[in-house]
DNA sequence: TGTTATACATAAGTAAATTATGCATATATT
DNA sequence: AATATATGCATAATTTACTTATGTATAACA
């Protein structure tokens, strides 16, 4: 990521939840995908992404489909099963942990 | 911090928050406010939270003021004019994160 | 008397980024 | 034709912010 370290930590989950809806995705769609989505304000370094990308896939959670497209090398990567299992309960991680936020933040809101 | 790697990142606008609403508390006193108000669902870390006072007070955003109740040593810290300045802009960026995360997560409600 | 709570601190290890660099092809610009 | 930008992957060195473990000391409780 190339901005805050707030969003440390976050990456996996995010990944996970664009494959969730996407089907498969390959690695530089994922970073367009999410400046489009965050209006430019989060920009996923390829320093953070790849390295995220071999890591879910050594544990299992993604799968890999090689493409070649106008001469270009793309990666696919889809949920498996186990991943789409781990994706909702990261998800539900990141909403709690979201909600714990706002409730230090604004107690009154809570 | 003791559970999730989520709040990587976190602590410092956390404990600039509390300090901005309690004028001066200590280090013990932040963790179990912390932990009161998550119910339980942040527990901070010694060797999280003492660091990151430190680091905090070397930056000029702390100042520290020390006691001695009960014949045991209390450090009270409080904002610094600065620390003041700069609470505001963490809050806001944690706010901005906070929002950016809601978009991905359930892109519909942005 | 031993355990839990209060109160501080730091050192070693780890996870997840950043920063920098590298390779290769395609497209747009000057 | 030359150059920059975009597309697309990858990894190594470094940094940051934790976790885990350990240490010191006093107070309260069982």
């Amino acid at each position: 990521m190339g901005n805050q370290k707030l969003y440390k930590g976050t990456l996996q989950t995010i990944i996970l939840k664009l494959l969730k809806q996407q089907h498969k995705m390959y690695g530089y769609e994922i970073t367009q995908k999410v400046k489009e989505l965050t209006k430019g304000s989060l920009n996923i370094t390829e320093g953070a992404l790849y390295p995220a990308l071999h890591k879910l896939e050594a544990e299992g959670l993604l799968e890999v489909e090689v493409a070649k497209v106008d001469n270009r090398l793309r990666k696919y990567y889809k949920l498996t099963e186990n991943g789409s299992k781990e994706t909702v309960n990261r998800m539900a991680e990141l909403q709690t942990f979201i909600a714990t936020m706002q409730t230090i933040l604004n107690p009154k809101l809570a």
